[in-house]
RNA sequence: GGGCCCGUAGCCUAGUCUGGAUAAGGCACCAGCCUUCUAAGCUGGGGAUCGUGGGUUCAAAUCCCUCCGGGCCCA
């Protein structure tokens, strides 16, 4: 915000140094602060000694007045200057408020879900892909240029299981469910069942996929679609989006080329059994296998390929690998790995933005015993409570409005209860008592936009209003909440991290109830309205424009 | 044994990067507010050894070290 930096430069002007403002914690204190002791410090005078001096020194005309508390210099910004500011960018800007441009745009590749093709999303795909999805959406508004990828694990003794098990029992028939559910019934059905045998069996069905058997071939191309076509059905469902495919059937048999590479720059190790190995011990990092004995490769071998392909093909500034935690050790020997091989890119450029897990009562998920939240069944059993809520409140609602905005609501409260903490932090998921719509939820904010659009539907907006008319102070909070929206993007963006916007929107909401509930736009006194409209508008558009970047759904009413 | 992440009220979290004024919200609980722009809301109340111990500093939830508890990974 302009105002902060002015004074920062004011400031900087006469100590000498850079110095950094803070807000007070309470805004009778004033809209900025400047503690005073370091300078006190350097000076050798008493801190409020050098906060006087400080403010006799000071002349700013957009500042009301500067007053000495203590040790701190405190400052009172002009209202109507902030409000008239704060709103004129909003509207001149409307659905680019907060948007940052980059004179040499960096291209960013964001890699999320990534899911195996033998059964279908849980919970932590869901989660992993609202953090792609408002990562991407944030990077972008903070002038990259992004590239959402998905890697497809379609290949693998994963699949195998789920073939085979269809093989021996599934008599052929074809999918009487959703097909990703039908595909993942065999899976667990094989690991059920499961006997030395069966797995040795599922061993050598890999290796006839990976020699090209025929019939081998034909299934697994069957049951790969069944899995792919319900997982977009997902997608679609939910909002996931991507701009490239990776499929790692194929090229999982290219990725020989560097460990060749990595073999010839002396990086790779080859033990007596034939293992080939990266030694990785002296950067504190465990070795890693990146080649079996019997020449087979790994999910890394496949990986340090599809790296360089990623930055070759689309000349990349970063990758971005949105992955739970508990691969932070394989991602950092990639990246090492990579780094090892001498590409300049390896060492900034590959990032792992690491979410925590989604636990269940009992602990971990376990897909093998078929212990997940399902993905479509929460979407599912979260549209349904947003209906019966929804039709609590409009008993005379069409079925198909009634759906609609059920929908909306019921992906809003799943994908910012996903986004409103920390990622690192590990999730406890309850599907009953998780996501909630009441209090800090998606739903609350929907509700607060909502409020501000059935005010607008009953009053036009003027362009020229008085801003002094705003002068009480929820107004000015609001306003004040309003201005710092560009700072909270790039913060969030830069940073990778969402929660910083997920929590600034509930504030935001709090400020507009708050004003709401106090402060009545429509009535008699029509220039005041106008002015009231005005800041209305504003909220209304921020928060739409907030919502967006975490890929959540606005509705007029709710 | 080693590495990474987490620890803030009964519960869920923000604040930690970049130290600063009475530690901020939500859920649950208690008391109020719908003849006035949508009560999925608003106001007020109670509830905190900021995991522990030490250090740095004028000042520590925040920085450094120790230990404890939980999770994950590697072997």
């Amino acid at each position: 915000m302009q105002f902060r930096e002015a004074i920062e430069k004011a400031i900087k002007k006469i100590v000498g140094e850079d110095v950094r403002l803070e807000v007070p914690p309470s805004s009778t204190l004033g809209d900025f602060a400047y503690p005073c002791f370091t300078l006190a410090k350097k000076q050798k005078i008493a801190p409020a000694q050098a906060a006087n001096d400080l403010q006799n020194k000071l002349e700013l005309d957009f500042v009301e007045r500067v007053e000495v508390k203590g040790p701190y210099l405190n400052f009172f910004i002009k209202k109507d200057k902030l409000i008239e500011q704060t709103l004129k960018e909003i509207f001149k800007q409307k659905k680019k408020y907060g948007t940052h441009t980059q004179k040499k745009k960096k291209t960013v590749l964001v890699e999320y879900s990534s899911p195996n093709t033998n059964k279908p999303l849980h919970v932590g795909h869901l989660l992993n892909g609202t953090i792609g999805m408002a990562t991407s959406n944030l990077l972008t508004s903070t002038g990259h240029k992004v590239i959402r990828a998905n890697l497809i694990n379609d290949r693998g003794i994963h699949i195998s299981k789920s073939m085979l098990a269809y093989q021996k029992w599934g008599k052929e028939q074809k999918p009487k469910i959703k097909s990703d559910h039908f595909v993942g019934e065999w899976y667990v059905m094989f690991n059920k069942r499961k006997t030395e045998k069966l797995e040795k069996e599922a061993q050598e069905l890999l290796l006839k996929w990976e020699s090209n058997d025929k019939v081998t071939r034909t299934l697994w191309e069957k049951m790969n679609n069944w899995v792919i076509d319900g997982i977009k059905e997902t997608y679609t469902e939910f909002g996931s989006k991507f701009d490239v495919w990776y499929f790692e059937s194929e090229f999982y048999d290219k990725a020989n080329v560097l460990v060749k590479e990595g073999l010839d720059k002396g990086i790779f190790k080859k033990d007596k059994e034939g293992t080939i190995i990266a030694e990785l011990e002296e950067h504190k990092i465990p070795d890693k296998v990146v080649m079996r004995g019997d020449g087979t490769s790994l999910y890394l071998t496949q990986d340090l390929w599809l790296t360089k392909n990623k930055f070759d093909r689309f000349k990349l500034d970063k990758a971005i690998w949105v992955v739970g935690s508990e691969q932070n050790t394989y991602l950092r020997q990639l990246f090492k790995i990579m780094e090892l091989l001498g590409y300049s890119w390896a060492k900034d450029g590959c990032v792992h933005l690491q979410h925590g897990m989604v636990l269940i009562e009992g602990g971990k998920m376990k897909s093998r015993e078929g212990k997940v939240v399902d993905g479509d069944d929460l979407i599912e059993k979260m549209r349904l409570l947003a209906e019966q809520e929804t039709k609590k409140r409009n008993p005379k609602l069409k079925a198909k409005e009634l759906y609609l905005r059920a929908k909306k609501i019921s992906l809003a409260a799943i994908k910012f209860y996903f986004l409103r903490t920390e990622a690192s932090k590990n999730i406890m998921f309850d599907v009953e008592r998780s996501v909630a719509f009441e209090g800090e939820t998606g739903p609350y904010l929907q509700y607060s936009y909502a409020r501000a659009h059935s005010i607008l539907k009953k009053a036009a907006f003027r362009s020229k209003i008085d801003y002094l008319l705003l002068v009480e102070e929820e107004a000015f909070t609001l306003v004040k909440k309003l201005s710092i929206y560009p700072d909270i993007v790039l913060d969030a963006g830069m940073n990778l991290k969402p929660h910083v916007l997920a929590n600034y929107l509930i504030e935001l909401a709090q400020s507009f109830n708050n004003y709401y509930h106090k402060e009545k736009v429509i009535q008699e006194d029509k220039e005041l309205q106008r002015a009231r409209v005005q800041l209305v508008a504003a909220f209304k558009q921020v928060m739409e424009n907030g919502l967006a970047l975490l890929d959540i759904e606005v509705m007029d009413e709710m």
